[in-house]
DNA sequence: GCTGTTTGCCTAATGGTGTTAGGCAGATGC
DNA sequence: GCATCTGCCTAACACCATTAGGCAAACAGC
């Protein structure tokens, strides 16, 4: 009948982050996607391994994209400025693909999460706080606490947490890296140390 | 044949809490909270509407119980002890609960969140930072970034996010609150704000 | 350009979940 | 003891995920 679509994994896989992005990362199927390109569901078959399969690749896609941003962010910048090029490259991604944001938080098996982009994002954290230099057990500690900022208020950001109260999300979110670059040049001795603050 | 089982809404609703701690949140199933009462999928539908509904009151429960647990733990505390506590119960009760925590943060259309115990969750914190004597704009800012901070860290938490690598995440969690107490004390000026800070 | 092989999409079938409509029997009220 | 009501059941349909096997388009070699 007519020609081949011409399916491959890779279209699928981008077509499926647009999807997600348009209907939330959750409510991407393998039958929505073959529908959206004029195809049997079953035909998909033979391109990915199955559901999970599909959500794996487009997590894999959207980290890679966040960590390609994050680097482009970064790149050329230290310090405060590099702190805050990075929070917004993130939030930004966040705010313009929420699909593959929640993507980029599915669960993948140690094994593919350490062939990901995930370690690449870890790596950038780490660089942005390479400017205020941290100690140790300090800088892990930071960049868990950047972790744990961003995602937490991006993901309460894109639920709608703060858009029905007083100041604009934009505020809060300038006023919490203030806070942070602040945070990180004050240098805090961490709890639980032996080592005397005030010998 | 057999006695009838008594289902009523409110016993599904903590069924499907167990069930949300055992099998994930976003695996709650009417069908498997029918199959443990030992009952036909399609009984459940004369106490819940479907299974949105389901998933709502247990959303509903799971915020009551983390705001019981909240304000238990800030009873009678104030400034950094309030923080610690409070913080406490909102991890405890995410590492306790994970399935009930994920679905406290199910998407709420706004009158069911209004109704809920979003807002004590939310007065809550902001009764945590009366001890550190914020002013308005600052009060609210802050009370995001407990919300983001709490909320991230939980979630990257129980993902697995800091499991194989090397500080514990106790170990993180409590710098955090050393870092997020210490800052509350220097009461930073927001950003973008035309006050000018040093007259 | 014909032929044989590969491969991509199809049909068909199965099982799971969500949901509605209507029936029958156990619990309840008098 | 009877009428009613309510609760759980059967039946049925739609949608999604997945597998098995078929057929024809694309392609390789001559």
């Amino acid at each position: 009948m007519a020609v081949r679509p011409g399916l491959t994994a890779e279209r699928l896989v981008r077509a499926g982050a647009e999807l997600a992005d348009e209907v939330r990362f959750e409510h991407v199927t393998v039958s929505e996607l073959a529908r959206r390109f004029d195809v049997k569901t079953a035909s998909l078959y033979s391109h990915l391994k199955n559901s999970h399969d599909l959500k794996t690749r487009i997590a894999l896609l959207a980290l890679a994209e966040l960590a390609d941003r994050a680097s482009e962010a970064v790149a050329g910048r230290a310090g405060r400025d590099a702190l805050t090029a990075f929070a917004a490259a993130y939030r930004t991604y966040a705010v313009e693909h929420p699909g593959r944001y929640a993507a980029a938080r599915f669960p993948l098996d140690p094994q593919t999460a350490a062939a990901s982009a995930g370690p690449r994002n870890a790596r950038l954290t780490r660089a942005v706080l390479r400017g205020y230099g941290l100690t140790e057990p300090a800088e892990t500690h930071a960049v868990r606490l950047l972790g744990s900022v961003f995602h937490g208020f991006v993901s309460l950001e894109t639920a709608g947490g703060f858009s029905h109260s007083a100041p604009p999300a934009e505020e809060t979110w300038d006023w919490i890296l203030d806070a942070l670059d602040a945070l990180l040049h004050s240098t805090p001795t961490p709890a639980g140390t032996t080592e005397a603050a005030t010998p």
